[in-house]
DNA sequence: ATTGAACATTTCAACGTTGAGAAGACTAGC
DNA sequence: GCTAGTCTTCTCAACGTTGAAATGTTCAAT
């Protein structure tokens, strides 16, 4: 009734027919878009969580241990609280862990002993190097039933959003 | 050096810069429309929560107010743990916690009483009708920068990558 | 040198979720 | 009617995050 065309309805569509029906007066449609962000981000962690379940990881664990290995060398406590988005005390906490599993190292930073570096150690470089080619794959296959051109355009639409949300690329940037 | 033409680079594009730099063999543009995905969502996220901040709602007290507001009736602590896709636990305590704030009520199925019921009570009903207008306010702000087909295009793209991720509308419709 | 402010990480209590199990309520088959 | 199996919610211990305070470090001003 409310629905477009031949186009199968998602669960959002069937929210903001829901929606439409018990309040005529407002417009839902941006829920269209923040919903299903939100709603795709649920699903698309629940599989990454079950692929990366095979190694033995976490998703903060292959995040962090991704965020080391793309950096090219050993990170500060601080940068992995701005990758991660969590507070420090969940980062001196997760740190601890992945230095239990053998995964990193922490040391304090001679030039500045406020600070720890935090670095691969080979078991976790290996690790990282070989669990993030099963990632990209699982992220691919994901992204099947997209065509090229509508991946690029949904990256392309998902960075406007983005960077009107103050997203920018770090100014101190860690690679050259 | 990588990133396309004139684009501005959000954080995302600086990730695929440093992955491509030191994994050259591997292809990360999947983790472009994955990554922008889980960053939106912690982002948007982020907005949200400032703005039911100034109604003393948690993001979570409008989903479920939200959710009965826009079925139209009570729902089961069952579909509250459909929608909110957290465990029966979680909503136990949620419905404890909005029943002492006096926004719902919780009544056992006379006809299964197995089940609960939960509605909304009068001040829930008015506060929901309320701060829904003020929340699709803000997200039609923040959609402000993408055109009214970027925003359909976008919308479309991910309901596509919903549908694919196994998101369909409900079979057993709570709204006729 | 000393003081004070800013900085980086750690510590810790409060809080909320998870996951598993318990308790009570239905249902079908005997 | 019983019994066994399923369903729905509640209970509770384990766990991880938050937010704020504590600790230790650096830097600039005096």
């Amino acid at each position: 009734m409310f629905a477009e065309g031949e186009t199968v309805q998602d669960n959002v569509d069937w929210r903001l027919d829901q929606w439409r029906k018990e309040r005529p007066d407002i417009d839902p449609s941006p829920m269209g878009v923040v919903a299903r962000i939100q709603r795709a981000c649920r699903l698309l962690e629940r599989e990454l969580r079950d692929n990366f379940a095979a190694y033995d990881l976490q998703i903060w664990e292959f995040d962090i241990l991704g965020t080391l290995r793309r950096s090219g060398s050993a990170l500060t406590a601080g940068q992995l609280v701005e990758s991660a988005m969590v507070t420090s005390g969940a980062i001196t906490n997760r740190i601890d862990r992945l230095v239990a599993k053998g995964l990193v190292t922490r040391e304090v930073d001679p030039g500045n002993r406020r600070s720890v570096q935090i670095a691969l150690t080979p078991t976790g470089l290996e690790l990282i190097d070989r669990v993030v080619v099963a990632h990209v794959d699982l992220e691919a296959k994901i992204l099947d039933r997209l065509s090229p051109g509508d991946r690029e355009g949904l990256a392309g639409l998902l960075r406007t959003l983005l960077l009107s949300l103050g997203d920018e690329a770090p100014v101190n940037p860690l690679n050259s």
